[in-house]
DNA sequence: TTTGTTGTACCGTTCGTTCGGTATAACAAT
DNA sequence: ATTGTTATACCGAACGAACGGTACAACAAA
């Protein structure tokens, strides 16, 4: 089996319990794989796995949402694809975002917050450069976009919480219009490329 | 010393790292206390600690904010005094959340849930109350709750994520009017009582 | 003298990690 | 066809360290 095979399996342990809550064993159990075996494939251990998991992430945000916002489409129809997109990798708000379960460690931040800043900041930048294109001043245009992000973790979060996944949805729902709000509508169906 | 003495420790310590990542050594090494003393405080151990830390932020909560709510003051300036509060509970962005913490592990949220849980609805519920008195639609004041928590844990992550709090504050700057547009305006200097 | 609090030493368990080694298959040299 | 070499994938057993937790004697305050 490569190593590629258990990137899910690792995905999901890290995003359920965090990085200091997994154990090799755990991991050893949800892979079939023993403890040797995983230093086989990852010989930095603990840490190279939950890169791994991360660089995963990361990897379906450019290949996912990014290219989604990259689309010859006008923006109200890129942000709907966007959280369509979200809704399907969250599991309609079920997973936990792996980004956020690390930052809120502070020890596991240290060892993950380039690879967590890159993300962050990249998706914002992408937001911001739809509504930039289609006529938005480039500051609203950025705050719109960290707003974004702001309404997507903090509803994962509440949703979490509360263990009713109903606001997240809501929140998906209702944030392509609340993205598009006062943009000039001339441009509404224009296309833009990057 | 007493028992209540080193609850500030122990919440900026699970904050800090989340559940798992707190050790028994830490909490000795930051309290002063070794692990007979802890375990004479907090008899069932680790969990009792965070629960006792969770138990602190939840009376925070109620007497803080929960507080500033029911004050009889226009709907904007309890808003405005409760984002006060919130800046300064946080530390302008830079403390994590404890109920964030504690609900991204799935293990530890399975003991604190109850509690989180109560936080959460809570807090929604006292801020759809404060827009219902002032003539808001009790759907649209209890989403409008929800929007509050979403923002405020959202900017959190993102804040920390970044590692530049200006969106935290930002997000705090704009609350209050976010949370009022729309209310009926004859309404906006009457005092309401619970 | 009782009661509350603490330091020291220790318990069994589990942690992340490493060692030594096996199984299989591919390829080259004989 | 046989043999040797190399590479990949895997695993059982064990390592030292640290984990959460306990037993108990000693000290202090009342």
């Amino acid at each position: 089996m490569s190593k590629q095979t258990h990137v899910p399996t690792l995905l999901k342990l890290f995003r359920q319990f965090g990085y200091e809550g997994v154990t090799l064993s755990k991991i050893s159990q949800e892979t079939g794989l023993g403890k040797a075996s995983l230093y086989h494939h990852f010989p930095r251990g603990k840490a190279e796995m939950a890169e791994t998991a991360l660089t995963h992430v990361n990897y379906l945000l450019e290949t996912s949402i990014l290219e989604i916002l990259d689309r010859p489409e006008p923006p109200l129809a890129k942000f709907k694809s966007m959280c369509e997109e979200v809704s399907r990798l969250f599991n309609d708000g079920k997973n936990s975002c792996l980004w956020a379960v690390l930052v809120m460690e502070q020890s596991s931040d240290d060892l993950f917050h380039t690879q967590i800043q890159w993300a962050f900041s990249t998706w914002i930048e992408a937001i911001a450069k739809v509504l930039v294109t289609a006529g938005l001043d480039n500051k609203f245009a950025k705050e719109r976009g960290e707003d974004a992000m702001i309404s997507i973790q903090g509803a994962l979060i509440l949703s979490h919480g509360l263990r009713d996944f109903a606001p997240f949805q809501r929140v998906i729902e209702q944030l392509p219009e609340q993205l598009c709000r006062d943009i000039p509508v001339l441009l509404h169906h224009k296309s833009q490329r990057s």
